[in-house]
DNA sequence: CGGTATCCACAGGGATACTG
DNA sequence: CAGTATCCCTGTGGATACCG
């Protein structure tokens, strides 16, 4: 899972509707599904347990979980500390850079709770239309 | 092609963090990888046309140019304009609520751009160091 | 020009079982 | 508890060809 590691890969551009571009594909990890959902809940309780993750989060698999928590640690977004107890406690919380994700994040998520409604009323009247004109 | 139109689905929850809530569904479609570009575009520069679309945002298909701008249409934040000339022409631009989209995107690519250099670093650290761990 | 239709490969992601 | 490993299916998305 050593994923690419693309240290030497030329960088084509920044801008991020360029395909290749580096913001583009971070970009798309940070609003992946999981990922925002993730962010999100350590944003708003702090430091979180796996298995606590796992119940907010409705309907993820371990698997996913495991491997945005993954994916979101190596990216320097979140902290794994690991408490060598019996049985063993880990707990996963947003670092420094992680934290200045909050604010983005957290209003685009306002944004779908507020115009949710608008939006399912749109594809309604689209989806009539459609019967109409189909 | 109708996709499930869920008219009379029960709704479980508003909370974005519960599954099947219809808001963490949108949350996913907008976040979604073409989506936030091709909303960038239109707030970017206006009304666009396929084509300029296609050209701009670099390593697209046709099929999924296609697929995105019509699940955004349905959902309101885009309009489809056809001027009826030979050959015929075809316009997208946002609608009112596509524009309060504008914002909390923007809002997340500049966070993406400003931070991607961090996070290319955070990943080397992070590979070297699960090099030494084995 | 601006699509739609079809085929197809592959990765994303779910379910389950097992381990340190 | 906190994962890893495995199987397997679906959806994503590319390539190609054709239509209004």
């Amino acid at each position: 899972m050593a994923t690419t590691k693309g240290v030497s890969e030329p960088i084509a551009s920044w801008d991020p509707y360029e395909r290749g571009c580096p913001s583009r594909d971070l970009l798309d990890q940070i609003g992946s599904k999981w990922a925002v959902l993730v962010l999100g809940e350590l944003g708003k309780h702090g430091a979180c347990r796996f298995t606590q993750l796992r119940q907010r989060l409705t309907g993820v698999s371990e698997k996913m979980l495991t491997q945005t928590l993954r994916t979101l640690e190596r990216d320097g977004l979140v902290r794994r500390t690991v408490y060598p107890e019996v049985p063993v406690r880990v707990e996963y919380e947003l670092t420094p850079l992680g934290q200045t994700l909050r604010e983005p994040l957290r209003a685009l998520t306002e944004w779908s709770v507020r115009h949710v409604t608008e939006v399912l009323a749109a594809r309604e009247e689209y989806d009539a239309r459609s019967e109409n004109a189909g």
